[in-house]
DNA sequence: TATGCTTGACCAATGGTCAGTCAAATAAGG
DNA sequence: CCTTATTTGACTGACCATTGGTCAAGCATA
């Protein structure tokens, strides 16, 4: 028998190496030969562990929304107020320029993602939907009584992916969207007219 | 001299011909090839009239945008109730078959918005984005006095940006999404706690 | 004839393939 | 136990096909 190597860390090796070349370039100006350069291997053998372009940046994208889902939790899990949790929530992607470079890592994979709607991309958008809207039930759910608001997760979700989406816009200014929005959802709860 | 053609009308009228053949394909797996066959001119000829790929499908994109649009502003100045209102503007790119087909091309151009941001591209869904908060700002001004809801209309637009983006996933049901959101909105402004 | 529209052969870039090479582990032979 | 042969999975980069984009030549009309 010959070497037998861990597919699954090689391919996880391949992707972390890669991280910063995905940053710099953005996906569609990435090359497989760049790839393989940067992993230090030949272009043949990326086929080795990946089923196509996209295989691959799917998983580097990953080992972000990995880290991004360990600081949404965090957040969650803190003592700030409902409200501040919420806020940090949606702000989290937009705080300082690393975040801006995730943020638009993540713009790139919902355009790979609307573009070729494959089964595994919708699965793994699905996943990150469903732990989404745990982490902002979590956040409701952990207020004090006078901090309840009435606002579905799901709806909260929504407007986190329009966000991400339309803050590439000039006029779309994100922190004051978030305000605005919650904004409307905690005072619309001091039960005013 | 020689023939001068109108560049604008020829344009747009290889833009109308390629409408079936856009929704029919999707923009990724559209050929310049195809385009100008279908168009009846030759592959040259395209780049007499666009700058690029992204041009011509934007231009596609742009005739049924306008379609839209008036759709939008058809449903503003109707005579429904101010939700029914708001529920058919969110919901008009759901509602049928040909709907979901410009749904499709729309989620489209934010893929290809979202990966390659363009001048043209941001300042194109600046104008759009600028038009639906008008819309909803005309169908909110609409309402009777016990009608009002506190809602920013760019929060509004938020949403449904968000919609069109998650409703390619299997948990997210546009119709049921567009209702909770709505719920909320209108339950919580009828002073409740 | 002059002008400017039209064209399709051609080019460059790049995602993906595959026949061949390499090297480690095992088997066989002494 | 050492040496050699063999097997086999890993690896490679030259090559291929596709396709977006260019341009020199041709064409038609005023």
């Amino acid at each position: 028998m010959a070497i037998i190597v861990n597919k699954e860390e090689k391919r996880r090796n391949i992707a972390l190496s890669c991280r910063e070349l995905l940053l710099e370039h953005g996906i569609d100006n990435l090359t497989i030969a760049q790839i393989a350069e940067t992993a230090g291997v030949g272009k043949g053998t990326i086929y080795e562990y990946f089923e196509n372009k996209e295989d691959i940046v799917f998983e580097i994208i990953t080992t972000f929304t990995d880290e991004h889902q360990k600081k949404l939790i965090s957040i969650s899990q803190s003592e700030m107020s409902v409200r501040d949790k919420l806020f940090h929530f949606l702000y989290l992607l937009f705080e300082n320029e690393t975040a801006r470079k995730h943020l638009m890592i993540y713009k790139e994979f919902l355009a790979i993602s609307l573009m070729h709607e494959t089964k595994e991309m919708l699965t793994f958008s699905e996943v990150c939907r469903e732990q989404f809207i745990t982490i902002v039930n979590d956040i409701l759910r952990s207020g004090k009584p006078d901090e309840f608001i009435q606002v579905s997760a799901s709806t909260f979700v929504l407007f986190a992916t329009g966000l991400v989406v339309d803050s590439r816009l000039n006029t779309c200014d994100a922190e004051k969207e978030i305000h605005i929005f919650l904004d409307a959802l905690f005072k619309n709860n001091t039960g005013e007219k």
